[in-house]
DNA sequence: AGTTTGACTGGAG
DNA sequence: CCTCCAGCCAAAC
């Protein structure tokens, strides 16, 4: 069928950002989600590498809790030692081969917006 | 205006 | 479980 040319205006572009970071603010402590999950829900599902980009480089996300979004396997963010650091702090649990047990911590967005 | 770069994902080996 | 590769897409070169 059709592929999705769509491509994002400048006007999607910061409502994506604003999304992501209202979604990222609402993450429980003691539970991560992943990057997919959060572009999905933002309504740009090819876009989780956007999400990451976001969280890299948004000023706000310094104040955010960022280090509750890690990839779909439970993998944490490359260089960011700190983030198994404090995601343990508050309760996750981490496997044997350093991935958050993603079973038992995964969060999925319900009702927000 | 073409190429490279990732805080991604899915599949293959 | 690991690495490598292709597809992904806006931003940075």
């Amino acid at each position: 069928m059709r592929d999705y040319p769509d491509r994002m205006s400048p006007q999607q572009a910061h409502t994506f950002h604003d999304d992501v970071l209202n979604i990222v603010n609402q993450i429980p402590r003691g539970s991560v989600t992943t990057y997919g999950i959060i572009a999905a829900w933002a309504g740009w599902p090819a876009h989780s590498r956007m999400v990451g980009r976001v969280l890299r480089y948004a000023p706000e996300a310094a104040s955010m809790p960022c280090h509750r979004v890690v990839n779909k396997e439970g993998r944490t963010a490359p260089g960011w030692s700190q983030q198994r650091v404090l995601l343990e702090s508050e309760g996750v649990s981490f496997k044997a081969n350093g991935h958050v047990d993603m079973q038992r911590h995964q969060w999925e967005p319900e009702e927000i917006k």
